[in-house]
DNA sequence: CGGACGCATTCACGTCTGTCAATACGTGTG
DNA sequence: CACACGTATTGACAGACGTGAATGCGTCCG
């Protein structure tokens, strides 16, 4: 993917922006930041999100989440792999299945950096 | 536009799914999140939100914005009624100027929203 | 009233994106 | 080792998106 350099963690976005000189958003930033936003702007993938959170042990494999979201499972793979590559979820193969779980702070400072800008 | 029941506020959206029955998402649900976020996912937006938001009196219009993002009037303009359609950004016209502001609570509610799902 | 100015809309174009069928890859099982 | 199974990758295609030139629409000024 073009946007590789983007695993940097939602984190470290967050931490580099508040506390910024003025106040106006960069180019540079902005480009990351809509990028994770990007991630998550798109209905099934919000649905993936919920349902890995959601899950027992707060994980789930493939095969748990094509008949929820009603789609192929390649679909659902690429899907996966945007919100890996995004930072917001991370992967981990464990035998035949590969199993899928939230990154700890990611959506929280994700969160946070919103409405940071607001009130 | 085809997604013009958005204007609900980003407020409703966030009472309408914390409480909710189970845990997960619903496609309908989803799929107005995912709108709203869809308008913030993009780098030139998030620059005129922050941009908006750091200006003299939280409001800025048109002219004030082309130079600091550097493309041209039309572009800016058909960004801002994208944000302005999703219920971030409002647009009040006085004179020859349209000025535009933050809508108080949105993006804290859709920081909130995030945040939730999360921890 | 006519011209200048700020902004929105229309049109057209190249690029990106979501989706699935087909296929390849890896891992466990018989 | 061959086969089955879960998952990832490739190829292809329709639709959506960001952008600017040209144009239309109000509003103020002389």
């Amino acid at each position: 993917m073009p946007v590789s350099d983007l695993p940097l963690a939602v984190r470290d976005l967050a931490a580099c922006c508040r506390p910024a000189t003025g106040e106006v958003m960069g180019p540079a930033v902005a480009e990351r930041l809509a990028a994770v936003l990007k991630a998550l702007a798109e209905p099934t993938r919000l649905r993936l999100v919920s349902l890995v959170a959601a899950n027992a042990g707060g994980e789930a494999c493939v095969c748990d989440l094509i008949e929820p979201v009603g789609l192929s499972q390649p679909t659902v793979s690429h899907h996966l792999k945007i919100l890996v590559d995004a930072g917001l979820l991370r992967r981990e193969q464990r035998g035949k299945w590969a199993y899928y779980r939230l990154v700890p702070g990611a959506l929280s400072a994700l969160g946070d950096l919103l409405s940071a800008t607001d009130g």
